[in-house]
DNA sequence: CGCTTTTGACCCGCGC
DNA sequence: GCGCGGGTCAAAAGCG
C-alpha cells in the first residue's frame, strides 16, 4: 500500500511556523493522548505584506505580544494535538499545555468579524491632515485668506469624498463578484449533482430542462450583479468540473464535445479498487504527534519506516466496529516539525462536524484525483477546481505522475517563492495559472486557514459530479446530510473571510481570471499559458500572467 | 477493570 | 524461492 503514492494536502504551517523549532527525535514517545486536547488557540500569523493590493489590513497584529509558540524558554513544551478542524472555522489549535497558549478573543474578531471592507480602505491620503473645525478658523502666516483656505480644503475634501467614493464602489463591486461567484457556485453543483442524484431515475429530459433554466438564471444574475462573465464561459467551467472525473453525464459531454478529451472512462469497480488504494496525505508543521481531525483514532501499530528515522504510527478509527479507515502519522524526516498524516478509506459512519472538513476532504479528495489523474498520462489531472479555487497555490500543489497513483501536494508550509522545496520523486509541478505572489494562501491566514475546507467542500462536489460518491449508502447519506447542511454554513463563513481578507478577494479575482482564461482558451488547459490581465474598475491591472514561480517544479 | 499503547511476530506484495 | 519493506495482528504492558 505504501508503494502507492499518495494524495498530499499540505496544510499550512499556518501560526505554527516555527523559525527555530526543536528537534523531535522522540516524536512516537510524546506522552500526549490525542483526542483529549480541549485548550484552543487563535492560528493567526502575521500579516503578510500585501503591497500589490490598496486595500489596508487594519488586522492588527500585536508583534510583541505572548509567543503562540508552545516552547517557553527554548524549554521543549508538550503538546497535543493540532485540531484543524475545530470549530470557528480551524482558527483555533488544540493544545494540551493550558497555559503555553493563549489568544485574546479579538484577534479572531479582528479577522473574522470584519466584513466591511470600507472601513479599512487606505486610499492613499493622510485623512488626518485635512483641516479640521478649529483650523478652519485660522489664517496662516503667509496672509492666506480664509477663503483661499477653505477652497483649498473643499477642494480636498471633493477629491477624497471622490477617491473614497471609487474606492467604495470597487469594494461593492468586489463583493458583487464575491456573491456571483457564490451563486455560480451552488448553480454549478446543483446542475451537475442533481443529475447524479437522479441517477436512475431516466430523465434527461428534465436534466436539460433544468440546465436551460440555470444557465437562464445566471443570465439574470449576471443582470443583477453586472458581473462581466459569460455565461457560456460559466458553461465551460461546469463542463471542465463535470469532465474532470471519470464519470460524468454522458449525455452532457456528448453534446458539449468533451467526450473527446480523452479522458478515459474507468467504470466504478476499478475506480473503487483503487479508492481502496488511495490516500490523502494532510502535511502540517506542527509538535503535536498528531493533528485532531475530529475523530477518534486506536494506535495498533508502529513501524520504522525506511528512509526515515522517525517511526510511522498506524492508527484506525474506532468511532464504529468495523470502520475501514486508517491513517498514518510520521514526521517529515528532512523536517521533523512537519507532522505527515495520511488517511485512507471511508468511514461506515456519521461523522461529527468537526470531523466532516477532514474526512469530506480525504474521500472526495481520494475520488476525485483518482478520477482526474487518470484524465492524461503525463499525470496533469484535470484538477480545474483547484486551479479555480486555490489560484494562487502555484507554488504549493504538485502532483505526483509516478504509477500507480498520482500525488497531489499543496506546500503550503512553504513561503510563497519556495522553488526550492524538495519535491519528492515522481512529482511533478501542477501547472496551475499562476498568479501574483502577493495572494499566496501562504500569505493569506484567511485563506490559509480556510484551506482544508475549502477543498473539502469542493472536492466533496467534484466527487458527486463525478457519480462515484454514490457507491456506499452510508456515505451517500453522510455527505448528502453532512455536506449539505454545512454548505450553507461554509460558504458563509468563507464569504465573511473572503471579504474580510483583502488577499483572499485578490485570489477571488485570480480565481474568476483563471476560469476565464481557461475557458477562453480552452476548457481543459489548466496551463493558461496566456498571460491575461484583469481590470478593476479603477484601472488597475491584476496581472495574472505567467511568473516564474508558477513555472517551477516541473 | 477496561481501554489504549507498545512491540515483536506474522502476512503479503514485489523485485531479483 | 528468498529477501526486503510495508502493513497488520495480538499478547503484554501501561494507565486511569
Amino acid at each position: 500500500m505504501a508503494k502507492a503514492s499518495g494524495l498530499s494536502l499540505d496544510l499550512d504551517p499556518i501560526s505554527l511556523s516555527l523559525h527555530n523549532p526543536p528537534v523531535l527525535n522522540s516524536f512516537p514517545e510524546d506522552n500526549v493522548k490525542p483526542n483529549h486536547a480541549t485548550n484552543t488557540i487563535a492560528t493567526m500569523s502575521p500579516p503578510p505584506a500585501i503591497d500589490h493590493f490598496p486595500v489596508k489590513l487594519n488586522r492588527s497584529y500585536d508583534q510583541s505580544r505572548p509567543s503562540l509558540l508552545p516552547f517557553d524558554d527554548n524549554k521543549r513544551r508538550i503538546v497535543g494535538e493540532r485540531d484543524f478542524f475545530a470549530e470557528k472555522n480551524d482558527r483555533k489549535l488544540v493544545v494540551d499545555d493550558a497555559d503555553s497558549m493563549h489568544t485574546s478573543d479579538t484577534d479572531i474578531k479582528g479577522s473574522t468579524d470584519r466584513t466591511d471592507l470600507e472601513l479599512n480602505v487606505d486610499i492613499g491620503l493622510n485623512l488626518l491632515t485635512t483641516n479640521t473645525g478649529s483650523d478652519q478658523s485660522s489664517v496662516d502666516n503667509n496672509g492666506i485668506s480664509h477663503e483661499m483656505v477653505d477652497k483649498k480644503s473643499n477642494n480636498q475634501v471633493v477629491v477624497l469624498q471622490d477617491q473614497l467614493k471609487r474606492a467604495k464602489a470597487e469594494n461593492q463591486r468586489l463583493k458583487g463578484m464575491l456573491v456571483q461567484v457564490t451563486k455560480n457556485y451552488n448553480s454549478i453543483k446543483i446542475q451537475l449533482g442533481s443529475p447524479m442524484h437522479r441517477r436512475g431515475g431516466k430523465v434527461e429530459k428534465a436534466e436539460e430542462e433544468e440546465d436551460h433554466m440555470i444557465t437562464e438564471e445566471k443570465m439574470e444574475q449576471k443582470k443583477r450583479h453586472g458581473v462581466q462573465i459569460d455565461p457560456k464561459q460559466l458553461m465551460d467551467l461546469a463542463d471542465e468540473l463535470s469532465s474532470s472525473s471519470s464519470e460524468s453525464k454522458s449525455h452532457h459531454e456528448d453534446s458539449s464535445g468533451i467526450a473527446d478529451n480523452k479522458v478515459p472512462r474507468f467504470n466504478v469497480d476499478q475506480t473503487e479498487a483503487t479508492m481502496k488504494k488511495a490516500r490523502v496525505s494532510v502535511r502540517a508543521r506542527s509538535e503535536a504527534p498528531m493533528i485532531t481531525d475530529g475523530c477518534q483514532w486506536r494506535k495498533y501499530g508502529q513501524k520504522m519506516a525506511k528512509g526515515n528515522p522517525c517511526p510511522r504510527a498506524y492508527y484506525r478509527c474506532t468511532m464504529a466496529t468495523g470502520c475501514p479507515v486508517r491513517k498514518q502519522v510520521q514526521r517529515c524526516a528532512e523536517d521533523r516539525t512537519i507532522l505527515v498524516t495520511t488517511y485512507e478509506g471511508n468511514h461506515n459512519h456519521p461523522l461529527p462536524p468537526a470531523a466532516m472538513s477532514m474526512a469530506s476532504t480525504t474521500s472526495s479528495a481520494a475520488r476525485m484525483l483518482l478520477s482526474g489523474s487518470m484524465s492524461s498520462a503525463d499525470g496533469i489531472m484535470s484538477s480545474n477546481f483547484v486551479t479555480t479555487l486555490l489560484p494562487c497555490s502555484s507554488s504549493m500543489a504538485t502532483i505526483s505522475a509516478s504509477a500507480p497513483f498520482p500525488t497531489i501536494t499543496l506546500d503550503l508550509t512553504q513561503p510563497p517563492n519556495t522553488s526550492q522545496f524538495p519535491r519528492l520523486p515522481g512529482q511533478v509541478a501542477v501547472p496551475f495559472p499562476s498568479l501574483p505572489s502577493p495572494i499566496n494562501l501562504a500569505n493569506s491566514p484567511t485563506a490559509a486557514a480556510l484551506l482544508p475546507q475549502l477543498f473539502g467542500q469542493e472536492l466533496n462536489n467534484q466527487s458527486k459530479f463525478s457519480g462515484l460518491q454514490m457507491s456506499q449508502d452510508l456515505e451517500r447519506t453522510q455527505l448528502q446530510q453532512g455536506q449539505e447542511n454545512t454548505l450553507a454554513d461554509t460558504v458563509n463563513t468563507e464569504t465573511a473571510a473572503i471579504a474580510a481578507d483583502p488577499s483572499f478577494t485578490l485570489a477571488l479575482a485570480a480565481a474568476i481570471t483563471s476560469i476565464i482564461g481557461s475557458s477562453q482558451s480552452h476548457p481543459y488547459n489548466v496551463h493558461n499559458s496566456n498571460g491575461m490581465n484583469l481590470n478593476n474598475s479603477s484601472g488597475n491591472a491584476i496581472n495574472a500572467s505567467n511568473s516564474d514561480d508558477s513555472v517551477g517544479r516541473r
